[in-house]
This record gives structure tokens, sequence and C-alpha cells, in this order.
RNA sequence: GCCCCGGUAGUAUAGUCCGGCUUAGUAUACGGGCCUGUCGAGCCCGUGACCCGGGUUCAAAUCCCGGCCGGGGCGCCA
């Protein structure tokens, strides 16, 4: 890490994670008190800030600043100006001499979380008091990860000629009904919080914006009890026209995970190491499991479900574990979901009762789900009619395939759950700095 | 939305099944002391808790009912 070019008289000089011994001779850090520890003619204070662990060293002749180390307590903020030891006695790692110590804030004791390390907090306690909580470096290392597995995922679509966009969040009517949007009151009118980017991104191809990728929130109103759903999320949401049909969406999807995870295991070693998991870069091409073959596999596995029905947690599960067993794979696609399980906008296969909808399983969790669309304007109407919904709300979209329309299709992944996945955490509230769930709209 | 489980010091837990043997135990944090280049230091002393309301009972942290809060399973989904 590259520290900031300071002016003199800055809070800080270097990161502690930057100072080398013997080639940084002094220095000025500034971090919260780890721990301190009194002991016979020295003082130890531990200060971290988000690069590293430093100690600070004052010996009983130091007089004035070994007095004023001892009022010190955990996670006050403190800066320390001090003569960086080249053979450090400390096994921390960097270890200072300190001329100066400012106390720049006070923690009140004690800390409403145990931040020693040894007692891990009921995730509720912690999200409650979730700035303490994400100084632990274990909270930070997943902050991290998932901004490299997201930096990975961009830098693949951008040099692929997708181009960023950022689509409205606030919307006029939901994609497939109702029931789980937020409503906001806009200027009298009705409006909704987007449940997906979807429609829009789908205008974008009628636009010939042609590949293109929308990293934001979306929201459902769902009060899910899980450890998998949040009510606000983010997605990385991909579309492309040109394709021949959903397998080249499908491509484009492995991809973009294999990018994300490369970047996040090239750039992230502390952290993984930090988290105790060590995630395979996935190999390509995923393997595909389609409808309805699908049934015969899963009755193969003990579990009947019915010709046309949707596939639920345990079936996920079992293919989950079926994939990891003959394929060694983490990930997989579900192909030709049945037509009646899926909205209006999918493509049917031609004379069948299945669809191009592909869904992204990973660890045996719903990642992502996409596919081809229907970009026929007529066949659109046609499929709005036979799933019972009225076509006049849905003009505002249909009427611009009337215009002339590219095959198209796309995909959006949970970045949260995409998160989970790699790094093997039990909730998903871990893999978001703020998590709003149904009970929790703060802080 | 349906179902299951839980709520004890700042934090995390034991005790709850089978009411009394509890002055509610332990760890950590916090305050004090001893010892000591500590690195999860060690030792001694101390402060600190039964979610709220109602009921049963001679007696409730413990049993029953309601409320509030939390966790999970399913559904739905990313």
């Amino acid at each position: 890490m590259r520290s900031l070019r300071i002016r003199k008289g800055m809070l800080r000089s270097h990161y502690i994670g930057d100072i080398k011994p013997g080639l940084v001779r002094e220095a000025r850090i500034a971090g919260w008190v780890d721990r301190v520890k009194d002991v016979g003619r020295f003082r130890f204070i531990w200060v971290r800030d988000r690069s590293g662990l430093a100690q600070v060293t004052i010996s009983r002749d130091q007089g004035e600043l070994y007095e004023k180390a001892s009022g010190l307590g955990l996670h006050d903020f403190v800066a320390v100006d001090g003569v960086v030891l080249e053979k450090p006695v400390a096994k921390v790692g960097v270890e200072l001499k300190p001329k100066e110590l400012r106390i720049l804030s006070r923690a009140e004791s004690p800390l409403p979380l145990d931040v020693g390390g040894y007692i891990e907090s009921n995730l509720s306690t912690r999200l409650d008091w979730r700035p303490i909580d994400l100084r632990h470096p274990r909270n930070l290392a997943i902050m991290r990860i998932q901004a490299a597995l997201v930096k990975g995922m961009q830098e693949y679509l951008d040099s692929h000629g997708f181009i960023q966009v950022f689509t409205p969040c606030l919307i006029g009517a939901g994609s497939e009904g109702g029931a789980e949007l937020f409503e906001v009151d806009y200027f009298g009118r009705r409006a909704y919080l987007r449940q997906d980017p979807q429609l829009h991104r789908q205008l974008l191809m009628v636009a010939g914006l042609d590949k293109i990728y929308d990293l934001g929130p979306s929201w459902r109103a769902e009060p899910s009890h899980t450890p998998r759903h949040l009510c606000e999320y983010r997605s990385c949401a991909v579309e492309l026209s040109f394709i021949e049909d959903e397998v080249d969406v499908m491509r484009v999807e492995e991809e973009l995970v294999a990018a994300g995870v490369k970047r996040v295991v090239e750039e992230c070693g502390r952290e993984l190491k930090l988290l105790g998991v060590e995630p395979d870069i996935p190999k390509k091409p995923f393997p595909v499991l389609k409808f309805p073959k699908i049934y015969e596999v899963l009755e193969d596995l003990g579990k009947k479900v019915a010709y046309g029905e949707d596939l639920d947690r345990e079936a996920e599960k079992l293919l989950a574990s079926y994939v990891k067993e003959n394929y060694d794979h983490d990930f997989f696609f579900v192909d030709y979901f049945p037509y009646r399980v899926k909205p209006f906008y999918v493509m049917k296969v031609d004379g069948t009762d299945w669809a191009r909808s592909v869904d992204l399983i990973g660890r045996g969790l719903e990642l992502s789900s996409g596919g081809q669309r229907e970009h026929r304007y007529e066949r659109i109407v046609e499929q709005i009619e036979e799933k019972g919904l009225n076509l006049e709300d849905f003009r505002w979209f249909v009427d611009h395939f009337r215009y002339g329309a590219p095959p198209h299709g796309g995909f959006a992944i949970g970045i949260e759950r995409l998160t989970m996945v790699i790094l093997n955490l039990e909730n998903i509230r871990e893999a978001t700095p703020f998590p709003r769930t149904p009970e929790r709209l703060l802080p």
C-alpha cells in the first residue's frame, strides 16, 4: 500500500503496514489502541490502523510519556511519533520508540463489543455497533475482498466492450408483479424501488448499446428470515445483444465470475489467510444441468420433483453436491427452466414448455438468474397475456420492441451472495457493511 | 407469509429439562494491587446480570400466558 504524500504536520506519515524497519527511520502513525500492557520497566501500546499493527514501547525513563501512556484504554485513538526499531523485539512486527504521543479521542469503556478477539459477539450485537465491529481485521478483510471481486468483474467487463450504465432505481412499475416492492411517494404518485434493473437493461439493448452492465442496488420487500437474504443488495447486472442463444450469456457469466475470483486470489492473499479460506478460481466452462433431464438426476438422488415444477432449496443443495462429486465444481448453471415458473420476458424454447432461462448456483446457493430474453414484440405481448398480466401496465416497456430489437440476454449476480459463497460466510449480513433486513434499518 | 428455537453483568456463556441446595458460576472487558520485554503474559482482590407485563406457588432465572426483541427452517428470491 502506498502512503499518501503528506504535508508537514499531517496526522500520519505512514500506514503501519508500510513501515519497513531499517528503511524507515522515523514515522508518525495513527490508529486505535489495540492493547495496553504494563510490564516492569516498560509500557507497551499496540496501535492498529487498517494496514497493520505496531507496538509502541515506552520505557520508564521516558518520564512524561510513560505517565501519559498509563491512562490509555482500548480503542482510544492516538497518534505517535517515533523511531522505528531496526531490530524489533516485539513479535507483532513493527516496533516504535516514541518521541511524542497524542491522544486524539478517548473510547469509553467497557466497549459494547469484545474487541480483544477472544469473544465473538452475536451478529445482532455486532451490527448494532457495526463501526466498531468493522475495525476487526477479519471484517475489514471481507470488505476488501469484496472490493477486489467487484474490481475483477469490472475489469473483465470493461476490457470486453461492456459499457457501464446506471439505470433508474425509482420506477413506475414492477417487472413482475408488485407484492415485493417497496413503495415510495413520488410527488403524490406511487413509485417503487426497483427489485431488479432488468427491464431498463433490455430497453438499452433496444437502444443499441449492445453490451452493458449496471452495478447498483436492488430492493426486495420480502420479510425473509434467512442468512442469505437482504432487503437491499447490490448486483452486477449484465446485458448483451447479438447472441445466438442463452449459451452465449452463460459463457460471459462464467468468465465474469472467474475473473472476479482470480482478482481476489491475486490481490487478497493476506485477507484470505486471515479468513482461513482458499478459493479456487473456478474452471471453465461451468457444468450445465438442464430441464427436464434434471428431474431424472434428482430422482436418482432420491428427490422427487414433479414434472414441470421448479426446484426447491433441497433440490438445489442436492444438485450442488451432485455437481461437486461428478464435476468437482462449486458452480453450475441450470438451464431450460419450466416456462410457467418464469416471468413473461423470457425466451421460450420454440414449441416447448421450457424457457431459455438460466440460474447460476454456487455452493448450493442461487447467485443469479438470467438467460435469453424474448425480443419479438408479438411474442412478448402474447406472453404477457399468457401470464395473466395486464398489457397496459407494461406498455411503457413493450412498445419499444415494436421498432426493432436485437436478440439479447443477460443476468444479474448478487454481489453479497457471491462474496458469501467465495468466502464461505455463514450469513450474508457479514458481506455488507450496513445490512438491511426486515427488522434492521439502523445504523 | 407459515413453522421452530432463543433472550442471564459491557461482551460471551453456565444454571432452566426436574422450582428451594444460588450470596446466580465462568471467561473477557472494567477498577485496584503484586510480579515481570510483554506479545491471548501470570497471580490476588473488587465492581457488574436473570427482556417487559401478568399468572401458578409457601417459594420462579427456572413452570404457564401475552408482549417486545433476536436466531434459524421453509416459501420466494439475488
